[in-house]
Order: structure tokens, then C-alpha cells, then sequence
DNA sequence: TTGACAAATAGACGGTTATCTATATAATAG
DNA sequence: CTATTATATAGATAACCGTCTATTTGTCAA
């Protein structure tokens, strides 16, 4: 287990085409050039953005062959957004909760 | 209610000195002063920061007199890292969560 | 009204980053 | 082996962003 990074996770997501990438291959595994298909931009970029969404272990990588195909880890996204949410959080209980 | 826009979320959350400020007034009303007391900017580059946490409605605002104190929303943290776990979600049930 | 203090805004500057083209690496087909 | 296809990497460029100094705006005290 890797440890969380806040700044790490916002600033992969802090991105328009990351934000479309993650989309795209929410639910199925698509190769790169899949995923340029979907998007105005050239092959490099994507595999840019796609190293960066890896390293914030946001997209599961499969290799086959000449392709590699990416998806979408949703399971690190709840996580993340968990974390994210207690890093933020009063390390006191709001009065709110308490009633 | 203004609808949740993830890339402002992300941007907002993406940089380390808006993070500390995040932190810094987690659960207390901070001025301006006092939180450039906490960091090493300039109180130009806090209010720059300010602003931007404010657009994204990550802090509370309340002027008095001179001062104008902000204070984390913790609540609007809590909400925006829910709607981004949706907004990855797949629209189909994963398989595990059949089972 | 003047002076001092608090915060925001304007504008400049440097570093980061998103994008592109060109090229390298790797794997498969013929 | 060679050609082709898929992806990654290198390097260049332009836009964006974080920071600073200087200034403005607004509020209170004397």
C-alpha cells in the first residue's frame, strides 16, 4: 500500500483531457489508440497524460502485444476521494455531528 | 446550488501552498494576516490563493471591519469528493457489487 | 481629515506544463 | 529479415500559473 498524496491526486485530475481520458475508459479497457480516437489530440499527448494517470495509480495498465491497454481504477478514485476528504477534515467533531 | 464542476475542483486543490491553506484554517476563522503568518508568501500571493479557493466554494468568507476572515467549508470538501467519485463511476454495476 | 492598518488588484517575471513533431523501441505479419 | 503497426520518449514551443513588488481600496483611530 501505496501512501496517499493529495497533491499528487489533484494535480492528475487538474486536467481537461486527463478528466476526458478518465471518462473514456471508465468502464472498459481500451487501447492507446483507442483512446486517441476519442479525443482531438495527438498519440504523445495522450501517452503523456496517460503516464501521469498511472503514476497517481488512477488507470490499471494490461500489455498485449504490440497494444496497452488502460482503464479507468475506480476502486483508487473511492479511495482517494476518501483520503482526500479526511485530510480536510477538523480533527475535533463539529458541532453539527455531535447533536 | 451551483453544479459541481470537477476540473475547477481539481485546479482548486492543485497546489501545495492552497493545501496548507486548506489545512490552516480547518476549523477556525483565520484573517488574512494570520494565515500569512503560517506560510512563507507574500500576502498578495494568500489573497491570489484566497480567491481561488472562494471560487471554487471550498471557503467560507466573513468580513469585519478591516479583516476578512475565511474558514475551510468542510462540508462543500465532503460533498464535491462524493460527486467526483461519481462523476468516474461506471454506469453499469460492476460485477462485484452484484455478487 | 489624516495616518495607519488590512486586504485586494495590477502588472511583471520565471517556472511548470500541455501540446506538437520527430524519433526510438517493441512486437507482429508477410 | 523487413515492413508495418503500436506505444513511448525526446526535445521544442507556447500558454498557463504561482510568486513577487507596487499600488489601490476600504476601514478604523486619533
Amino acid at each position: 500500500m501505496t501512501t496517499f498524496d493529495p497533491l499528487l491526486f489533484a494535480k492528475a485530475l487538474a486536467d481537461k483531457t486527463r478528466q476526458k481520458i478518465m471518462k473514456i475508459c471508465c468502464c472498459n479497457w481500451l487501447s492507446v489508440t483507442e483512446i486517441v480516437e476519442h479525443l482531438n489530440v495527438t498519440q504523445p499527448t495522450v501517452s503523456h497524460h496517460l503516464a501521469i494517470l498511472r503514476e497517481a495509480g488512477l488507470v490499471e495498465v494490461r500489455e498485449d502485444g504490440k497494444q496497452t491497454f488502460y482503464r479507468l481504477n475506480q476502486n483508487q478514485i473511492t479511495v482517494c476521494c476518501g483520503e482526500l476528504r479526511m485530510t480536510f477534515s477538523a480533527d475535533i467533531v463539529s458541532p453539527e455531528k455531535v447533536a
